[in-house]
DNA sequence: CGCGCGATTGAGTAATTTCAAATCTAGTGG
DNA sequence: CCACTAGATTTGAAATTACTCAATCGCGCG
């Protein structure tokens, strides 16, 4: 499985080939190797990420100095440190690769251009920020109704390879519960 | 204080005010008194709600017929189901008022309309979804990583009239503990 | 083989829930 | 002014759940 960037913007609203040229020009690729970081606390945010292939893992990292996930990021997805990302400012978040992973890099300066020069594309990037928003939003509704058991029974459901690909100490971190809760609660 | 639907535009894009009356239209004023639902859970969402004046709460009801608060929406807020709006689909949320409440409603085809035909809206839409899509995540790294004093107090500092203006048992609902709990833990 | 990483298990402790009862508060009507 | 009520809040005590810390297990790899 690989993320297409055509494909997933045609999801949304379809493209010319010379439309999606001028798209494709104001991004540019880059390969990062396991464990890199994409994006570091206190740095600058230059772009946002569309994942080609691959696996990241979007951390926030408490005053205890204690991880937690913020959100998975895997093929065809989009992701960034939104916050320092529009307003330039230094990351709260970082974004490190928990697999080899290729992306495709926007900078603010092109997502602009998208934004306030090309009409499509801006239906594109309004149905691309609900969509976060949403998934967002049913995250908080899942932290707030339902036990870790489920969580995790629903994360494995909508995100079967997460399983394979990620450490189950890592899952206990999006969850919000200690690896060992975890460990005793899927048998 | 009152929400001010062109001040609440302008923060984002200046509007003309032959600009501002076109948008205006696709709005239509809606009166509601306290505990009346503005979108009830299995029915359909029509439009998206700009508040006037008021205070809502933005309801998920579990299985078990608990109560669980998503949000509250206060004066110059945007709430709906996003979800069931979006898709003209049966709302899994409710929209419920705590004090009477006046919104201006945007219905689905006028969104549509700022969406495709009115450039500078679209720039708003985007910020708008952006905004509440950056609220969300904050709320899960809350979620996950502070205890339920320190959102308590978090809270409190970032909407210091919800203390005055909702039961602490309300509170409770939306911080995810029980109103023992919270009731146990300023003191 | 032995190392290192991840996963599991055990035991004690801390936090939260639940259910029940008591208390407080604002508004109502006599 | 007082008694009464409904709703909200607080308190108590037992039961549950999750956490921490420490020890052990399992497995792939050089």
């Amino acid at each position: 499985m690989q993320g297409n960037l055509r494909q997933n913007i045609e999801k949304i609203v379809q493209l010319t080939d010379e439309e999606y040229e001028a798209v494709q020009a104001l991004f540019y690729a880059k390969k990062m190797n396991k464990n890199q970081f994409l994006i570091k606390e206190g740095e600058s945010v230059n772009d946002v990420y569309f994942i080609k292939t691959g696996l990241l893992k979007l951390i926030y990292t408490d005053i205890s100095d204690k991880q937690h996930i913020v959100s998975f990021a895997m093929e065809d997805w989009w992701e960034t440190d939104l916050q320092a990302f529009f307003n330039t400012s230094k990351a709260t978040l970082s974004l490190q690769c928990i697999e080899d992973t290729e992306v495709l890099c926007l900078p603010l300066e092109n997502y602009h251009k998208m934004c306030y020069e090309m009409p499509k594309l801006q239906i594109f990037l309004i149905k691309m920020s609900n969509a976060g928003f949403l998934a967002s939003q049913r995250r908080i509704i899942a932290l707030l109704t339902t036990n870790v058991k489920e969580r995790f029974e629903q994360l494995i459901k909508q995100y079967p390879t997460l399983f394979q690909r990620v450490p189950k100490s890592q899952l206990a971190l999006y969850l919000g519960v200690s690896r060992e809760t975890l460990s005793r609660l899927y048998s």
